[in-house]
DNA sequence: GTCTATACTACGATAGAC
DNA sequence: GTCTATCGTAGTATAGAC
């Protein structure tokens, strides 16, 4: 490819319409005026709308997946051995997620994610294959040293809820603000709340 | 109203695609075709497409209030005075609300208000006033007795998770399938998935 | 490889018949 | 109160100049 970057700076301005408003309500007009392309160049590039929606959907695999990457080397490096250590990957892990969930940079992803969530088309299938299958098997993995008298069908059913304890907190935004009593999630309230799913993890990780 | 039920066949179709797709890529010519009445019928009945997406929003908070109605009035008839009590009210608020986003009705209403939790608009302070507000505030009058020693502030955050654990279930449900390597979420995995949602649930309401 | 120009379709809103 | 007809705008895709 001779100019990299200007696929790159499609991609990105696309990103943003297709998470903010679907890939229906999001305009190939707008997405060039936005990058400073012509609308053409989107077809060159991408072959049209739907394959310049794929390009972002392998986007979104890169970035979450590199949020994830250094704690995913460092577990596989050195796998933990006691329930301790796993324990304390785990969390690790989760609160890692969380943090992003948290940031301003997940939003737009999410709203992609959710959306595919429900009714995955080949998009939702590279994103899962490709970040979320990796992290999740290794969550999964970290679980059963950690509660090794656990059935495994339950330590999957543990993987979703603390998945949801992190994802809340995207996707249920406004009213994490509400019931906190806050304006918005600023620092303070985010180390709070990722100091509060910290405890309360550590009590589902804790075998009784 | 003469005709009150045409209305409520427009705000069905609308919510159907107004969920689906968002206000923008949905559109007033399909809605009104879908429920088999003339585009300017819904300029008529609702000033235009704005008003009947705040309609729509409207209908959110009454479909999910009955689905709570009963609990909640239970509750407020025979206010728990114990904290086993009070944990048996929060664990059946939650296992309701969970089932529900198991439900495929709560599909639709779901994607409406997760777009709106990103930046809340006048239809999300709707439903978070007539329906989610005395649903949470209930939830956190009940761990107030439930955990009578723990900071207020803690009890919200607590709030917060045991929705995530719940809402996870709707808005990452692709993901929830291929963690527990089912096709689909049928009746049976449902009813797992609740068992073990209750189970996290009660630990992390039973003071340490 | 990027542009301009254009073909064709669909959008929301509104006017006016009944 | 519901319809048909129409206006002005904006959507994707494509053809062809450079």
């Amino acid at each position: 490819m001779t100019t990299p970057e200007l696929s790159q700076r499609i991609i990105a301005a696309a990103l943003d319409q297709f998470g903010r408003l679907g890939f229906d309500a999001a305009s190939t007009r707008d997405i060039a005026r936005a990058s400073g392309v012509a609308m053409s160049s989107i077809t060159y590039h991408f072959g049209g709308k739907q394959g310049l929606y794929l390009a972002c959907a392998d986007q979104i695999a890169v970035v979450i997946g590199a949020v994830h990457r250094p704690l995913m080397d460092a577990i596989e490096a050195d796998p933990p051995r006691t329930p301790q250590d796993a324990r304390a990957g785990a969390l690790a892990l989760l609160e890692n997620f969380a943090r992003f969930m948290l940031a301003p940079e997940s939003e737009i992803h999410c709203q992609f994610i959710v959306r595919e969530q429900q009714h995955p088309t080949e998009a939702f299938e590279r994103i899962y294959e490709h970040m979320m299958s990796p992290v999740l098997e290794t969550a999964t993995a970290l679980l059963a040293i950690a509660l090794p008298h656990r059935d495994e069908r339950e330590r999957r059913a543990l993987v979703i809820s603390l998945v949801g304890m992190a994802i809340v907190l995207r996707v249920g935004r406004a009213c994490v603000a509400r019931v906190l009593r806050v304006d918005d999630i600023d620092a303070q309230t985010a180390d709070f709340l990722l100091a509060s799913l910290r405890r309360s993890a550590l009590t589902l990780l804790t075998e009784d």
